[in-house]
DNA sequence: GCATGTATCCGAATCGTTACGGTCAACCGG
DNA sequence: CCGGTTGACCGTAACGATTCGGATACATGC
């Protein structure tokens, strides 16, 4: 473990020199740089990771934090904003916050528990910024978020206040729900939205999505929605729900892929057939979309994963990474929307006559 | 940003007292340890990670090597091995190495792309130690990391040299086998293994699995093994290409769910029933064998994920942990391999009379 | 010949901790 | 009364880089 002074004295310069050969900055001459490349390259010279940020004051890391990893959306973000970084000499310190572990009641309730965990002991001196996943916040964690003074970053749903990329959830369910209605149903519902749930807003916003749409056509019936969690169990329990209700829909939105499948798995096994008897479209392109047969409403996560990223490196002022255009952070703090595409397959159609 | 300076001023003792105080380290009385710890929560005061490890030689970060994220075995370690890292106060350094990255034919043979990556950015100096999920190595990668120096453990397929935590892939197998062996199964097929791929060891011991336990069975019938990716739209393509070949065998056994879910698919699409035209069993109990009510082999992640990473705590001397037996480490490096279970769903039965 | 530039390189301070050796007072038994 | 122990604390030298104000040497212009 060849440290920079070693180098030094191999070459016979001063360590400063070595530290600005190694670093290619100016002023330094040709041959004394070879040399100590040479030399460095020799001894295996490895700079140490904590002095260079104990002198430099950066860190060369970047938090990222999210309430999941098993997850379609969250894995394949964390894999693409890990490999944007990794190219820019960035290293990623992984943070998981499960969203169970932050509702704290009692006395700490709307302190989160985060204030120990990233505060103390992460983004103050762990890390040069942060890029923070999807995940529901209450006003005391955006707060906290902001007054950290650092960079940072949020994929996903608008917080108030904070840069964000993501899609437009009353767009999508807007977007979803006019298939629908373009194909001619007018009896529709919507799975995967709880109306008590208050802080998690995408399927919130697709579900006004949805009413607005249907506010727009004449003719459409529309029942509350059902459905808390957006999993495929989910999705199987409010198929057997609202088959044991009876009189079925024509159409159902589902307010992701995963619930979509759950019901095209519960209408399956109950005999009704797709999408003769119902439609059903979802929300994200799962790679289990297509094994299925579903018609869904395509959410582009590596784009908003690479935007984000690459935003946030600009921030950073990283070598080939264009600065920020001045005038590109609107007041709500969105960055970028991605708008989403309709992909039309199998489990879509036009109702039957006898069924409208 | 108050350093450790500041709290030693406002408190009247020296930046060592101040550090051992908060370290809570013995040889420091009482009422001077209280007025440490307000005068540091005072001042919000948070120790410089860079510092620390500078001056103690130690990061409190783990990396994690990992080939995928968006893979079911990956995420569930990942998120196991985060949750269990940060209870004990350690970060996670997340490094993503997919295995197309590293086949470097040409000149570079052999020397993995890894050395810049791994040795020169990252172990050496940025984390105390590392995990590393389920990834082919070639010698030279395996020499590379035992000649870091550092704690080290693997989650998956044994590597000789390394300590390594998981499943033994050959009974898996061969209790794969077994199960549609007493159901009467005599014409098998064994899917998901490639025989040209020789770097990653599990489909092949599954598969040798699979061969031994029909080796010891009377009137058994057994093709080559097909497939090649351990992928849904994989197994897809091996159904069809059985289909396609006609005369079925009455059993499938396939080297994860994943595959077998493909396989199931396609059989549901052309028509052929399960398990009365054919038996498939998988491997994995991933999220979806459920339902797709596959028969299959539970591989316990979670178990292994925290198993290896309790290991590595222990050789890190953490506060909490055991410390490791002495004779724990077996010669080839097995740290434990789990018990594998058989979990009967509704994909196996025995055979139809007439296809026997 | 002398002041000025320019291109290199050096020394030393600095970053914020930890860790080692030592100081100092109080206390103890003999 | 005194050498020795012990408990509480302090001073300060690392740790391994970066950074900045200067040196040094050599060429240039007048």
């Amino acid at each position: 473990m060849a440290s920079i002074e070693d180098v030094a004295r191999a070459t016979g310069v001063s360590t400063a020199t070595v530290s600005r050969a190694l670093r290619g900055l100016s002023s330094v001459a040709e041959p004394t740089r070879v040399r100590v490349q040479d030399a460095a390259m020799e001894l295996g010279y490895v700079p140490s990771a904590a002095a260079v940020s104990l002198a430099s004051g950066r860190t060369r890391a970047i938090g990222l934090i999210t309430p999941h990893v098993a997850k379609w959306f969250f894995s394949v973000a964390i894999e693409t904003i890990e490999a944007i970084l990794r190219t820019y000499g960035y290293d990623v310190l992984l943070i998981i916050m499960p969203p169970g572990q932050r509702a704290s009641p009692g006395p700490m309730a709307g302190v989160p528990p985060w204030r120990p965990q990233l505060e103390t002991e992460l983004l103050r001196k762990r890390v040069d910024a942060t890029i923070v996943l999807s995940l529901p916040m209450v006003a005391a964690e955006v707060t906290l978020l902001q007054g950290l003074g650092q960079e940072l970053v949020c994929i996903g749903p608008v917080v108030p206040g904070l840069p964000i990329v993501g899609i437009d959830d009353h767009a999508v369910g807007v977007q979803a729900t006019q298939h629908l209605l373009d194909l001619g149903h007018r009896r529709l519902r919507f799975v995967g939205h709880d109306q008590q749930e208050v802080d998690w807003t995408p399927p919130r916003e697709r579900y006004r999505g949805f009413c607005d749409a249907l506010a727009g056509s004449v003719g459409a019936e529309v029942g509350p929605p059902i459905g808390s969690d957006l999993t495929v169990a989910e999705g199987r329990r409010c198929a057997r729900q609202l088959l044991a209700e009876g009189d079925l829909p024509t159409g159902l939105v589902c307010c992701s892929d995963e619930v979509a499948i759950g019901v095209l798995h519960e209408m399956h096994l109950a005999g009704v057939r797709v999408p003769q008897q119902i439609s059903v479209i979802g929300v994200d392109d799962h790679p289990h979309a297509e094994l299925h047969d579903l018609t869904t409403i395509v959410n582009p996560v590596g784009e908003q994963a690479e935007a984000a990223t690459r935003w946030l490196l600009a921030g950073l002022a990283t070598p080939g990474i264009p600065p920020r255009p001045v005038d590109e952070l609107h007041p709500t703090g969105v960055i970028q929307y991605f708008a989403t595409e309709l992909l039309v397959r199998g489990s879509t159609a036009a109702p039957a006559v006898d069924a409208s």
